[in-house]
RNA sequence: GCCUCGGUAGCUCAGUUGGAUAGAGCAACUGCCUUCUAAGCAGUAGGUCAUGGGUUCGAAUCCCGUCCGGGGUACCA
């Protein structure tokens, strides 16, 4: 039991004793005490004022007593304003930590194997080009929460689902096979994915000549998008692979594997993996089946022109198509495919998907038709709906060009961690590798904690010139906090100091090494909070002004300097408890912490 | 039009689910390296929490109206 549920159990008595009434434990109100007032915790009184009927002065100062009479942990009090303060003493915290330096999974519920299965599914990217900045949120969001759902005691599946097939991907091949020449990653030496985006791009060039030159002659811009060549084409292409013609299918697979062969560079860089990837050219005609199934059990009716509709209009939505009039799978289909394979494959308890907010409504129909198809899973199915990244210029859009790459943003970053670490020149020793890894996680590190440091559900701004900054409220500046006790660590090492992690809780501890207990002592309420809330900000955040308060810390106390051994050792133990804790923090959001930087 | 999400310092973001004098970082200015890593620490300045009402002991937070912005409302994904 922490200090909180203490005191929130022991106020219940209070109020018993005191006043004569029940209340609930949790509608007891604890907060952290302000930073200019004395004490370490507040008891909010105003809501007993009801019940005692006395001033919240006299409220408190009775609650006040109570406390200190009855809880070993509680030294004093005073009020002020009505609020009731509590010191806690000193030798409580000394336990907190104790306790923190002694559990290698503080803060941590590790999952057994009856413990709940979440499958996440994220990245689901398309294959007619590479990764760029959205990807990059998603990405981080997915793997991030995996971890956060793992360290909240569940296990985990990672999906991701390929939309390798439809009209975009044949716009690419349609391009190659026209204007290609022959080109591939080998004889070009460019990175597969970006290639086949290099087609789609250029496809669209076409595309939009075409229009104009049909709309000059005379068409209606419907009649030119329509009747454009290129499009024509392409629409042809894609009737043939979904008659597995050879040739198509022999172009496609081609195509596909460069884009396979990108991404997992990409991916690898990023630093994310699944555990199973689905590919919509093997679940679409799932879905279909499943639509037909409907169909013929009357759940959705079929329009004149043979297109397959679901009426939603009594769950307050609108009518949604399910099949075009020419039998090809939507967007919805193939999703209802995916979901019926992966129920077959994993005994799954929660699904979550992380995908985009302006695919809100996709998500709100998909659960309603999973539900009405007899899945019994579709209502519990969670959107992990995230906002957009937006530029100083706008949106991204890949075929205005106006995208940030995923691996140019990724090298790029590398290269400003080179320069900044080259700069400082504290890397004296290391071999080529070991410089090359701590660019990399430096990197890696500021984009991550760039973009996970702020809450999910919100849009966010992206300004290149501006978001690579180590400095302040940043990745790096959280890994240079855990450099430096890793330094402090190894000189304690080198120079021979015997470390015990049992505690003497009469140490005379400062106010700021209890400020850093307490904060210490919030890693497991934020871990869970993060799991509830599905937001990897609540964990960024708390390292930050846990990170934050340490380096007042170490500027103010010399940690090997000091001369009391007992005391010397307490600041090891609590430095090597707030690495850890930075740690297993960092690990959460898939951010590396480097041992030098 | 309808549905939905948002508006907090010049900029980017927090704000513990209704609590005390609204906080960080960046940018600007000022100090601090002979001492465990200055990618750090300390300080100055910066606010009508879009706006008008309401609810109550108490509102950035809850309710209603208005203004501004994003997204959705496709036989695109």
């Amino acid at each position: 039991m922490n200090i909180d549920q203490i005191i929130k159990s022991k106020i219940v008595e209070a109020v018993q004793a005191l006043y004569g009434q029940t209340i609930q434990a949790d509608s007891v109100q604890i907060q952290n005490t302000r930073k200019d007032v004395e004490g370490d915790m507040t008891v909010v009184v105003f809501p007993f004022l009801r019940i005692s009927r006395k001033s919240p002065e006299q409220t408190a100062t009775e609650l006040g007593e109570y406390l200190k009479s009855h809880v070993g942990a509680v030294d004093d009090f005073l009020v002020v304003k009505g609020f009731l303060n509590l010191l806690i003493s000193k030798a409580y915290w000394v336990t907190v930590l104790e306790d923190a330096a002694n559990n290698q999974e503080f803060g941590l519920t590790p999952a057994n194997e009856n413990s709940p299965l979440v499958m996440v599914e994220y990245s689901s990217p398309n294959t007619n080009k590479p990764l760029h900045l959205g990807h990059i949120r998603n990405n981080l969001l997915g793997y991030s929460i995996g971890e956060i759902i793992k360290a909240n005691g569940n296990n985990l599946v990672k999906t991701n689902i390929v939309n390798d097939r439809g009209i975009h991907i044949c716009k690419s091949m349609y391009a190659w096979q026209k204007w290609g020449e022959g080109k591939t990653p080998e004889n070009t030496g460019v990175k597969g994915d970006h290639l086949v985006g290099d087609f789609y791009v250029l496809f669209d060039k076409h595309y939009k000549a075409e229009i104009s030159e049909l709309m000059a002659s005379g068409l209606s811009k419907e009649e030119a998008e329509q009747q454009a060549p290129s499009i024509v084409a392409a629409r042809e292409m894609l009737l043939k692979w979904e008659a597995r013609d050879p040739e198509v299918i022999k172009l496609w697979e081609m195509m596909n594997q460069w884009v396979y062969d990108g991404f997992d560079i990409t991916y690898k860089e990023l630093g994310v993996d699944f555990d199973k990837i689905y590919y919509e050219s093997d679940t679409y005609l799932v879905g279909k089946e499943e639509v037909l199934r409907g169909l013929k059990e009357g759940l959705f009716h079929q329009r004149e022109d043979q297109s397959v509709w679901a009426d939603l209009t009594a769950d307050g939505l609108d009518e949604k198509i399910l099949l075009r009039s020419d039998g090809t799978s939507v967007y919805m289909t193939q999703d209802i495919g995916t979901a019926k394979l992966r129920f077959n494959d994993y005994k799954i308890d929660k699904m979550i998907y992380v995908v985009g907010n302006e695919q809100n409504y996709h998500f709100q129909v998909l659960s309603v038709l999973l539900d009405k198809l007899g899945f019994d899973w579709g209502k519990g199915l969670h959107h992990f709906s995230y906002g957009m990244v937006e530029l100083p210029h706008g949106k991204m859009k890949s075929r205005e060009g106006t995208v940030v790459d995923a691996d140019d943003l990724m090298a790029e970053m590398v290269d400003v961690a080179r320069r900044t670490s080259e700069e400082l020149g504290k890397l004296e020793g290391y071999s080529d590798d070991e410089l090359a890894e701590t660019y990399k996680t430096i990197a890696l590190g500021a984009l991550k904690y760039f973009m996970l440091k702020v809450d999910p559900k919100k849009n966010m701004l992206f300004n290149p010139e501006e978001s690579i900054d180590f400095n302040g409220n940043t990745g790096p500046f959280i890994q240079y906090t855990y450099a430096r006790i890793r330094s402090v660590i190894r000189k304690a090492e080198a120079s021979g100091i015997q470390v015990t992690k049992k505690l003497d809780v009469a140490l005379s501890i400062s106010e700021k090494e209890q400020e850093l207990i307490k904060s210490l002592s919030l890693f497991p309420a934020a871990v869970k909070e993060a799991g509830d809330t599905y937001s990897p900000a609540i964990i960024a955040n708390y390292i930050y002004s846990l990170v934050k308060e340490f380096n007042q810390f170490y500027h103010d106390h010399s940690i090997l300097g000091e001369q009391d051994e007992a005391i010397r050792n307490f600041r090891l133990v609590l430095s090597q408890t707030i690495a850890n804790v930075v740690k297993s923090g960092m690990n959460l959001l898939g951010i590396r912490v480097p041992e030098r930087m």
